[in-house]
This record gives C-alpha cells, sequence and structure tokens, in this order.
RNA sequence: GGCGACAUGGCCAAGUGGUAAGGCAGAAGCCUGCAAAGCUUUUAUCCCCCAGUUCGAAUCUGGGUGUCGCCUCCA
C-alpha cells in the first residue's frame, strides 16, 4: 500500500513499525460548535483510510483525541452562564451523533484533554529539563530555534517564517517564533509545576498521540491547516521530549470549498453535517467526498450533491441477491481493481468505478456481482440498509390517498390490494392517482415483476 | 514577500510516456398499460496557452496565464 507522506512530500510505500499493527492518530474536533461539511470530509476520509487497513487485514488502533479545553469553550461557556465542561460534554455528544449519522466509525480510543493533563505537564517538564522549553512568568514556551528540524514538515524555511510578522509578540518570549505549551490562567487553570494555568494546544496532542499510542507512531492525520503551525509544533515538542522520531506517515486530506473559498467558521461560510442530512443522506454525503482524492479541494454545490445522490440511488438499486457469504471475493478481478485503487494512496475514485461496474452486472444477473458489491463498498462505509418507511409516513400516505380516491382505506396493503385490483380490471385512472397521490408525499411507487414496491424520494 | 498545490467533455472526476476509467445530466431504442427502476447504444481527433525533449506527451522539461490553500484560530 502507498501512501502521500507529507513529511517527505512523496507517496510511499506503508511499512508499519510492528509488522501487521497500525497505530494511527487524527486531530479530533475542539468542541464548542456544530460540526460542518469540512469536518465531514476530514473525519469521513480518515474513517476510510481505518476501514480499509482493517479490511487489508492490520490490527489497527486508531486514536482521535478530544479537545474540551480551549479559547473557544471558555468564551463559550461565559457567554451561556455554563461551566466549561458543561459546554463540551454537550457539543462533544453533538459530534458524536453528527458522525453516527454520517456512519462514521468510533475510533478505538477517543481521549480527552483534560483527562490527559498529566501527560502534558510530564513532557513540558521533560522539555524544561533538556533545555527545549522556558519558564516565563507561569506561561512556558517552546525554543524553536533548538530544534533544527522546524519548518521541516511545512516546508517553511525558519527565516521566512519570521518576516510573516503575524506570529503573536509576547513579551514573555525569547523569540517571536516561540510558542506556549502552557498558559497561565488564574480563573480557569490547572495545577502545575509553574502555577495555575492551561496547556497549549499542540501539546495536548502529543501528550495524547503518546499516552495512548506511544512514541513513534504510524500515522497521524489530519486536515491541510493544520500542517502549519500545529502539527509542525508537534513534531517539535515530541521529538525533543522523546528524542525519537514521531510519526512515520503525516497525512492530510484537503478542504472543502465553497465559491471556491474554503469552507470555515471563521469565514462563516459553511454548511452544518445537521442542516445536510435534513436535504442529503449519509450515503451522498460520503459519495460526494469519496469521488475527489482525499488530498484535492472539493468544491462544494448543490448540483455536486445532487449528481452524487443520483449516484448513490444507482448503487442501492442495484439488483440484489442473498449476500454469499462462502464466496471468496479476495479469488476475483474486481477485488484486485479494488485494492490496486486503494492501495495507491487511497484512490476512491477509482474504488468508486469498481462498484459502479458491479452495479451493473449484478442488474444482469451475473453471480455473485452483488456480494461483491455489498462487501467492497461496505469497506468505503457505505450503508446499504434499505431505510424502512416510517408509521408517520405510511399514515401521511393513507391520508393523501384516502383523499386522491374520496374512499376511507385503513392500512396501506388495502391501498397496494385495491389498486393491484383496479390494475387486472385496466382502470388505469385509479392506478395513476394512486401512484400521484403517493409521490405528492415523496413516496415512489414502483410496479415490478414481483409485486408493487414503495420507497422514499 | 515565502512555501505548497491545482487547471481533462454541459457538470463532477480518474488517468503521470503508448494513444482519454467512472458518475451526473442529455439523446435514441428495449422493457412497462403509462411510469419508475433496469438493460443497450450514444456524447472529448482531444486534456489552459506557448516552446522544447521523444518514434510517440494530457502525462516529462522550460516559460506564460488562471484558480486555490498555508504562513493567524481553523478539518
Amino acid at each position: 500500500m502507498r501512501l502521500h507522506n507529507t513529511y517527505s512530500g512523496k507517496t510511499e510505500e506503508f511499512k508499519p513499525i510492528e509488522e501487521n499493527k497500525v497505530k494511527m492518530y487524527v486531530c479530533g474536533p475542539t468542541v464548542y460548535d456544530n460540526a460542518h461539511l469540512g469536518h465531514a470530509r476530514c473525519y469521513i476520509t480518515w474513517d476510510i483510510l481505518y476501514r480499509y487497513l482493517k479490511f487489508r487485514g492490520y490490527d489497527v488502533t486508531y486514536c482521535r483525541n478530544v479537545t474540551d479545553v480551549d479559547d473557544k469553550i471558555l468564551k463559550k461557556s461565559e457567554n451561556e452562564g455554563k461551566t466549561p465542561e458543561e459546554v463540551s460534554k454537550f457539543w462533544y455528544e453533538k459530534f458524536s451523533d453528527s458522525m453516527k449519522a454520517l456512519n462514521v466509525l468510533k475510533p478505538d480510543i477517543e481521549p480527552f484533554a483534560t483527562k490527559t493533563l498529566g501527560e502534558m505537564i510530564s513532557i513540558v517538564k521533560d522539555l524544561i529539563a533538556n533545555g527545549y522549553a522556558y519558564e516565563s512568568n507561569g506561561d512556558v514556551y517552546f525554543r524553536v530555534k533548538k530544534f533544527n528540524n522546524y519548518g521541516y514538515l511545512s516546508k517553511q524555511p525558519i527565516d521566512q517564517l519570521e518576516c510573516g510578522a503575524r506570529i503573536e509578540v509576547g513579551e514573555q518570549k525569547e523569540d517571536p517564533l516561540d510558542f506556549a505549551l502552557w498558559k497561565h490562567d488564574e480563573k480557569f487553570g490547572y495545577n502545575s509545576p509553574w502555577g495555575v494555568g492551561r496547556p497549549g494546544w499542540h501539546i495536548e496532542c502529543s501528550a495524547m498521540s503518546r499516552k495512548h499510542l506511544g512514541k513513534t507512531i504510524d500515522i497521524h492525520a489530519g486536515g491541510a491547516d493544520l500542517i502549519f503551525p500545529h502539527h509542525e509544533n508537534e513534531i517539535a515538542q515530541s521529538e525533543c521530549a522523546n528524542g525519537c522520531k514521531f510519526v512515520n506517515y503525516w497525512l492530510h486530506n484537503g478542504f472543502v470549498t465553497i465559491n471556491k473559498e474554503k469552507m470555515s467558521k471563521s469565514l462563516g461560510n459553511f454548511l452544518t453535517i445537521d442542516d445536510l442530512l435534513k436535504s442529503y443522506d449519509a450515503n451522498t454525503i460520503r459519495l460526494f467526498i469519496l469521488t475527489n482524492h482525499y488530498r484535492m479541494p472539493v468544491e462544494f454545490s448543490d448540483e455536486a450533491l445532487s449528481s452524487a445522490k443520483a449516484g448513490v440511488k444507482r448503487l442501492m438499486n442495484a439488483k440484489r441477491t442473498p449476500i454469499d457469504e462462502t464466496f471468496d471475493i479476495t479469488k476475483t478481478e474486481d477485488y484486485k481493481l479494488f485494492v490496486e485503487a486503494m492501495d495507491d494512496d487511497l484512490n476512491t475514485s477509482k474504488a468508486l468505478a469498481v462498484l459502479f461496474d458491479l452495479a451493473n452486472r449484478a442488474n444482469k444477473d451475473e453471480k455473485g456481482a452483488y456480494t461483491l458489491l455489498y462487501k467492497l463498498a461496505n469497506v468505503l462505509g457505505f450503508n446499504f440498509e434499505k431505510t424502512e418507511l416510517s408509521e408517520d409516513h405510511i399514515r401521511e400516505a393513507i391520508i393523501a390517498v384516502s383523499k386522491a380516491l374520496d374512499k376511507d382505506f385503513s392500512s396501506m396493503d388495502e391501498i397496494i390490494e385495491y389498486r393491484r385490483l383496479a390494475r387486472s380490471e385496466k382502470n388505469w385512472d385509479i392506478a395513476d392517482k394512486i401512484r400521484v397521490a403517493l409521490d405528492s408525499v415523496g413516496i415512489i411507487l414502483k410496479d415490478t415483476k414481483e409485486g408493487t414496491t414503495l420507497e422514499t424520494k
């Protein structure tokens, strides 16, 4: 399997530290607000990697943190008169619901920053002890210039960074490039050897990664906007504290753009996952994202989502046959093509072509095609369960049909039977009225050889 | 200013030296009472522009043009 490593700037053969075992870490959310489509892309992308590694037989330990100590959380708690814990708990649960709704698997470990303070303090202590960090009036800063590799990941020449001049110049710092490991904070702080304070954002990931996965891990992934400074700083902290390589493969996903601009909280041009799920289902959002390679930008548009919706319909409409568990899919050409595509730095676009081809062949009654489709689609996190019409929806439909025919029906079965009789008498007017009435409440009626079926639009 | 990407049909998109996957939309036919779904056929002499390397380039090199991102919290 080959993966594009931001660190080397090359697509490399993936070799885990321990044969057959993968330790992967993804920078998780800061829980203070709704997740948006950009977050969805990130977590769906790494969900695919997680699923695919497991599919390929790796024993994967996936750790995705939760940042629950942060300025924005504190601000929100002050504005809403709640404790920071209440705020972060609420939004963490919202986030979890969103991920579940998107069919994103739960990571094996989901550590909270506030539960990892001991590890953070221990790393900061080590950094001070070996001269990479210094205390200054209750703050602790990292000495960027002491770490020779600083800027390697982001390919930023260190002298150019200074020219940027947008770096916060604190009078507490020895050098403008230095970043905070610990910040003095009387109000919301925690006890530490440097007084009451809060950890810097970057140290959280270094600590959670080390605590749960060890000093050197295989994969660390996240959005491309985290490359600098977040991931750069993590490398500096972890490698200076641990004296060994931090991460073997750095993976980054591209952004979702809208009107050619990055979708983000600060620009305010975002669509929340909740809102999106009102119009499009999880499979549609997933297909929309997987159509593009994970490192490329994806432009949001209703047209693109509608196109994805139609694509999902095509996969879901594939002729279904019972899943044959005895069928060894690994021997098939389709499996080979699928794996080849995914092994090539997660070429989901190519992998999807295999799925569409299988759907076509399933419709032509090719033996095993549906089993393959079902299983491979599963690896990409598609959910093939057809949702049953809800009780409410059926009730609404019965009322609509009763009204249209001016006749009281008590059940959907009765309607279907009534329509069957009408059709057998070639009474097309009644048959069509029922279909139109159902359509008006968002239900598509299909007459197939096996009988009449109903599904939501 | 520094750094990193990207530019392929109406739309989305794969393809990184051997003659353009796939999806959506469109067209025609089959199926159907009519639909829907499905099936079949069909839609880029050409891959932003110019020059070069090569027997051969969308793919490599150089130069343009355009778009985006990071350098500040950000997935």
